[in-house]
DNA sequence: AATATTTGGTTTATAATATAAACTATTTTA
DNA sequence: TAAAATAGTTTATATTATAAACCAAATATT
């Protein structure tokens, strides 16, 4: 067997979108990465969780005037795992 | 909206091991390909089933002696699936 | 001022997918 | 000749991705 296992969580166009956005910003909002990866929202919005779930990202609810506003950020962890998805990815495609 | 579509058909973990390992060689037995990938037997035949019917390999089935050889090699139309998914990808990752 | 629509989401139902378990047929080994 | 190994295929199951349906509040429309 010479093929890495790749992270089933980071193995998914929508999460991996998600996460490829956040590591080049400080943070970002719900509506933004709707837009930016084409998602639903309701898809986004399970996906987001997943994400925070493994502690790759944080989110964050709050307001914004009176509408609701969730902001995401890639974590630490995040971003070891983003690194670790593209190091073992590396080997299936070059 | 500003993230490729990824071709779900290349974008699976032994799928995309297996088209990795057929675009460096000229072609590749049942075996070989579920030794390099670590797929069980009936993972690997369904995964070689559906890039077949995608027309992304050939499969050919002959004999060795008396035991039953599947015989596997890219197509053209492989080659630039996976290219293109690959060029695809590296706008997630890089 | 009531009501329709939009915004910003979440929850839930469904369809697709990956995966292994169970099976088949033949062949080799004990 | 029975047992186990080889080379797979078929089928059942568990997981996953995805969108549809829903909710609450805000804004726009008549």
């Amino acid at each position: 067997m010479s093929f890495a296992q790749l992270d089933p969580l980071l193995h998914s166009q929508l999460r991996l979108a998600i996460m490829s956005l956040l590591i080049g910003v400080d943070s970002a909002e719900f509506v933004f990465i709707k837009e930016k990866t084409g998602a639903t929202a309701g898809n986004l919005s399970v996906q987001l969780d997943k994400l925070s779930s493994a502690g790759y990202i944080s989110v964050t609810k709050s307001f914004k005037g009176k509408k609701p506003l969730t902001t995401c950020s890639i974590t630490k962890v995040g971003i070891k795992a983003f690194e670790e998805y593209v190091n073992n990815l590396k080997q299936y495609i070059e």
